[in-house]
Order: structure tokens, then C-alpha cells, then sequence
DNA sequence: TTGAATCAATACGCATGCGTATTGACAACT
DNA sequence: AGTTGTCAATACGCATGCGTATTGATTCAA
């Protein structure tokens, strides 16, 4: 497999290509701004290529977020394997300020949970999500209501903050202060 | 002042209808179907009647979102009135599941933070509610920098319930499991 | 070397949305 | 009755985006 770098440099363009390409736009301005147009100026070539790799712009969007959808699964494996339930909670925590592109695609994705296409992968991802933190409050000792209940109290204030902080910018907030934060979060949704 | 259902019957529009109009757009479809002609459509004139009311589109949504400022504001301060903070707090809470149409507006609006327009209303609205919350935290006995990240964390969690319900509906939620849920989230914010 | 497969450019047609210009209808006031 | 102000309809021109059709260039393989 070629690298980014190599890739770009090549004068031919591969369907990959254009699904990271997407995936940088929606990363960068959201799932409106992925037009096959102002991609392939980006790209440096014209639409008229586009339609070789993909028969419609919802073709290349269902592609790119397929991408994105494996991607989040592998990251979240990864912190699965972590044994210790609280140490396992903390590290996931500590990720949120970290992985800036991932998460800036997840707030993208959030602002257009009213297209038919992102809406699907999103519940997916959530759910999934939604259950490894209720598999792990329950871990720790909680009853399986509260679990559930803490589980959804964490996801919420993960998206919110990803709202509030990538997109408002309120509130401003620099790295030694995230960090404060994310421990006042931690022991306040992990119980002691 | 009339009515909104006499309004709906006279024939003739004012910019009064035009900016409800565009709230109810806004609340079910999102600000970027704010548009001038689905929206006379809506009204049942043509767009040509609204350059007479408003000089452009984005005047119109600048005069819809000062309503809707205004108005979460009132709403603010209704329960500023409270003197107990626990049951400021509380109440603030449980808010929250009702009033169905703020809430969505402000969904709405959390989804469209990278317009221009909306950005620095959504900015202000949630400084207010920011410092809101923190004071309340204060008044309860947390400290000054515990009082601030509680009050991020709360907020956080508002506005990501609010898109994971809202938008996504996971979780599927019903009245009572509503309650149970808020009843959580109090139990776990609100230090006793 | 010739031919097929792959990627790209150009030029359309179509739809939607913005904003403007012009004209028309109706009401209220004088 | 005539004038003025208010709201609405029609018809433009312009821009952007989608998708198609056609042709051109380059690569690889037989």
C-alpha cells in the first residue's frame, strides 16, 4: 500500500483518494461542504473523473463513512482490552482531548444526524459506545439501571463537550485546563 | 396585538410572520432549509412579497434568532427567581424534558454553530447559561474552579442529551424512563 | 504494436436558491 | 375620486451543484 504522501504526488487519482479526500472535507466543514465539485478542485482534477469512481455523490459519502465507522470501532477495541474497569473508563476519558481528527469527523457527523446516510452509522457507533461504558460502570459495582443511566449521562456530556469546545469554542479552553477538567469529569462520573 | 390563528387567516403577511415562520422551519428542518422560497411556499406567497419585509435571507434569519435570544432569556430568568439553588438546579433539570420547542430550536442551532449568524447567539445564550449554572454551584458550596467544571460538565451533558435524543433518539426513551434518567443526573451533579 | 482498460477534461441539461425589477391589487386617508 | 402606502405576483439574471455524454490521454498486456 502506497502512503498519503506518495499518493498525492501520483497523477492518477484511486477511489481511496477521493474518500479521504471526503473525509478531510467533512472533517474540516462538515457533511454539507462534501460536494463533488469543490472536492475535485481540491483534488486537482474535475468532476468529470469523479463519476468514474463513484455513480453519485451519496456513493462516496456512504464509502467515506464506512471508513471512518472501522476506524472508530478500532480505536474503541483497543481501550477494550484494557482489564481493570476504572483504569479502563480513565483511559477513555483521557482520549477524548487527544485524536483531534476522529473526534472533529464525530462532531461533523453530529451536525448532520438528520441525513439519511450519516444517521444509521452514527446510532451504530453510539450504541456501541453507549454499551461499553454501561458494560463498564456495571464492572465497577453499579446496579444495572444506574448503570445504564450513567453510561447515557457520560455519552451525552462527550458529545456535548465535543459541540461546545470544537465548534462554539466556549467555553476556551488550553490544555493544562483540559486536563483539570477531565479529572473534575472523571471523579465525578467514576465512582470511587 | 392579534392572534396567532388571526394572523394565519388574514391574507397579507408581516415581518412578525415571516420570522415565526422561519422558527418553525428552523425547529424542524434545521437552518439550512431556512430558505426564502420553501419558506413563501410555506406561507403560501412567492419570495417576491418577502424582499418587501426583509433586504436579504440572512436578515431574516438575524431577526428570528434575536426572537429566539430573547425569549430563552425570559426563560432564564423565570427560573432565576428560584432563591434555593438545590432547587434552582433542580428545576433547571427537569426543564429539560419539556418545553419541547426551545429545546429543539436549540438543537437546531447547535447543529448550524459554524454560521456566522448563528455562532455568536449561541455563544452568548450559552455563556448565560454557563454562568448560570456555575453560581448555582457556588451557592451550593462547591468551590470556585469545582464550580466552573461542574457547570461545564452540566451544560455538556445538556446539550449532548439534546442531540442524542433529539436527533438521534438513542436512547429511545419514554416519559417515565425520562424521569428516571433526570432523576439520575440530578443525583449525580447535584452534590448533596 | 495494437488494443483494451483506466483515469481525466469538456460541455451539456436540469434543478434550486438568491436577489432585482416591474407591475398589480387593495386599503386608508385626504 | 385620487393619492399614497403596503403587500404580492411575475419574470428575470446569476451562481452552484448534480449527473450524463463524449472525447482525449495514458498505462498495461497480449
Amino acid at each position: 500500500m502506497l502512503h498519503a504522501a506518495e499518493k498525492a504526488e501520483r497523477s492518477r487519482l484511486s477511489a481511496a483518494d477521493w474518500e479521504a479526500g471526503a473525509l478531510d472535507l467533512i472533517a474540516e466543514q462538515g457533511v454539507p461542504a462534501l460536494a463533488v465539485e469543490p472536492l475535485a478542485r481540491r483534488l486537482s482534477v474535475t468532476k468529470g473523473s469523479f463519476y468514474w469512481h463513484f455513480a453519485t455523490r451519496e456513493a462516496l459519502l456512504k464509502a467515506a463513512l464506512q471508513n471512518w465507522e472501522t476506524h472508530a470501532d478500532e480505536a474503541l477495541d483497543q481501550i477494550a482490552a484494557i482489564e481493570n474497569p476504572r483504569e479502563r473508563l480513565r483511559e477513555l476519558f483521557r482520549r477524548t482531548g487527544r485524536e483531534a481528527r476522529t473526534h472533529s469527523i464525530y462532531s461533523a457527523l453530529l451536525r448532520a444526524l438528520d441525513h439519511p446516510i450519516v444517521q444509521p452509522v452514527m446510532e451504530r457507533v453510539s450504541q456501541r459506545r453507549l454499551d461499553f461504558l454501561r458494560q463498564a460502570y456495571r464492572q465497577v459495582g453499579m446496579s444495572p439501571t444506574d448503570a445504564l443511566h450513567r453510561a447515557q449521562l457520560t455519552y451525552a456530556a462527550y458529545v456535548g463537550f465535543l459541540q461546545l469546545v470544537l465548534q462554539l469554542g466556549v467555553p476556551r479552553i488550553d490544555h493544562a485546563e483540559l486536563e483539570e477538567y477531565v479529572e473534575h469529569v472523571m471523579s465525578t462520573l467514576i465512582p470511587s
